[in-house]
DNA sequence: GTGAAAGCGCTAACAC
DNA sequence: GTGTTAGCGCTTTCAC
């Protein structure tokens, strides 16, 4: 068994409570007493159980971020952009992963608000269709913002990329370049930001007047067997295809590689337009053109949002969006 | 506040203890009273204080994950190989990110070893040199368990990649393609795994009889700036170089948009091989040879070997090495 | 089948 | 300046 304080009080020849206080530099302990002390607890290895503290504290200076998936630099992005704010504040960030489980994604935020963490970061994942499991919080008074993957059916503050105004810019800039026949490779069909990106991409056809054709939109579940899939039926059927708008970088390149395979030249046939400026759009040839949402300030402003609630500064319930924009690259002409 | 067994020991008209019994589903309670008290726990919106229930047992069903760097795809590799295990034994996961700083390790450290979780898995940052931090562990009876980043200067259990090997076959695979002047960009100096990936580049010169250049070796910091400096000092100085080995993925491609923008044919006149096998090793063209490591299995293994000391098994203290294997594309002859 | 009481390791009034 | 006491929310022995 680790050494508590009581054995520290044994041995030193005081109480518990003189212990704690002298360990946490409490000013009215005499500094001999200190001193002594603080020998020992070092002597005897002494780790304080920060968790019998936080019970007792009702705090913890944790917080929780619940991700549907940390190896996408999307979500590592942000991540930085939080572990900064919250070092700053002097804050400890645990990373889940739900893997997008709903059932993972339940199970971290019962354990993160059960005692371990004063607030909650997270994005949905992208089965999360039912939300009594985020509205609990609200009623145990456990702060929590929505950061990405947010959702208008609860009811907390939430952080976002511009998604729409980005896709109309990506789509708006295909089509003054002359494309006339943009498909869209969109993501799960449940997720806001899918949708926003969609409504994006109608706004733009319409600027241009043309008219919107369901068949050009694929939704893709983020991987690669899927893009392949969408990207030979789209290139079967509609060979007169001449521009390719991706929800994320990551199913662009993938659009880049079947382009290829498939001998049809990017930009000069099909343009490639991505979703997010990920360090690969950079790398791949053709170099992607890209909307960069800004991840890392979409990390900061949401774990800005989640201090001030801790601190009990009732910011009004609020959408922030954080603005996008278009980097052009060789994918495009 | 929020609910706690009394308030439902109140309503129902019952002790705390039969709420706590009820509640965990002990045989011996009548199954109206289980069924009364599911009643109003679920009408009072209870949510057990799993770090209180934690402190009581002993026992958290949790642990923690210490990594240098999330974003990095060999770790978040990793991390999915713990994850996976983990569910299975329905455990779950906190991923702390330390930025490579000893301060970071030595908080996230103290902070799940506090009660918070049954065990650590943790990958050394760069800047680690004293290991007071971890063998305070042993002292605790926490279980903990290296990977990849290890150390043979702190006496537990070890899984990483075969370092060596794997570097002895990159390079021998590069002077079997008829190179004759290897550059390696190194990793920090003071990482084992770099200096066992040094240790399997000499081997493979030996091999052949050519004998070892320092000036062939720099050492570079994980960061694009520093890569690129690296190969325009070496080029400037060597132009004779006719390959590059690199101590991972990110700093191969690197070197490859370097050699580019020197005008420099790879494989033709300079042959690239990287280390790591990240997914951007099929997207760089050329497409990049590179070792894979086997992150998945890293992570697997040593979560298994967590979950047995965990479980008490106290398997004997041993360095576990996944096997490496070299993947050969385009950048090399 | 259920309750009372003790205690996990800590902190914080309240005493003196 | 330091000790006593109570209690954070839970589980678990020991009663009955």
């Amino acid at each position: 068994m680790a050494t508590t304080i009581k054995d520290i009080a044994r041995v030193v020849g005081c109480s518990p409570s003189t212990v704690s206080r002298a360990l946490s530099d409490h000013p009215q302990i005499n500094e001999n007493t200190k001193k002594a002390i603080r020998v020992v607890a070092k002597k005897m290895n002494f780790q304080i159980n920060q968790v019998a503290a936080g019970l007792r504290k009702h705090k913890t200076n944790c917080i929780g971020v619940i991700v549907p998936q940390i190896s996408n630099y999307f979500f590592s992005s942000i991540l930085s952009g939080i572990q900064k704010v919250a070092a700053q504040a002097q804050y400890q960030v645990f990373v889940c992963e739900t893997n997008e489980s709903v059932e993972q994604e339940a199970g971290y935020i019962k354990s993160l608000s059960a005692g371990r963490t004063d607030g909650i970061l997270m994005s949905l994942s992208k089965t999360t269709d039912t939300f009594d499991h985020l509205n609990d919080l609200n009623r145990q008074h456990i702060p929590l913002v929505l950061f990405d993957r947010t959702s208008d059916k609860v009811n907390v503050d939430q952080v976002e990329a511009e998604d729409e105004s980005g896709a109309f810019m990506a789509v708006d800039y295909l089509l003054k370049g002359g494309s006339k026949r943009i498909a869209y490779l969109s993501g799960p069909e449940n997720l806001r930001n899918s949708k926003n990106r969609l409504k994006g991409y109608k706004a733009a056809l319409k600027k241009h007047k043309l008219s919107f054709k369901n068949k050009l939109v694929h939704v893709c579940d983020f991987n690669d067997a899927d893009i392949k899939e969408a990207m030979t039926e789209l290139f079967a059927n509609n060979s007169n295809i001449d521009a390719v708008f991706a929800a994320n970088d990551i199913m662009a390149v993938e659009a880049i590689q079947v382009l290829k395979s498939m001998q049809i030249a990017v930009p000069d046939q099909v343009a490639v337009v991505g979703f997010g400026d990920y360090p690969i759009a950079r790398i791949v040839e053709p170099k992607l053109t890209t909307v960069s949402h800004n991840a890392h300030s979409i990390g900061i402003n949401a774990a800005k949002r989640l201090f001030k609630a801790i601190e009990g500064v009732s910011l009004d319930f609020k959408e922030e969006k954080i603005s996008s924009e278009l980097i052009i690259r060789d994918s495009t002409r």
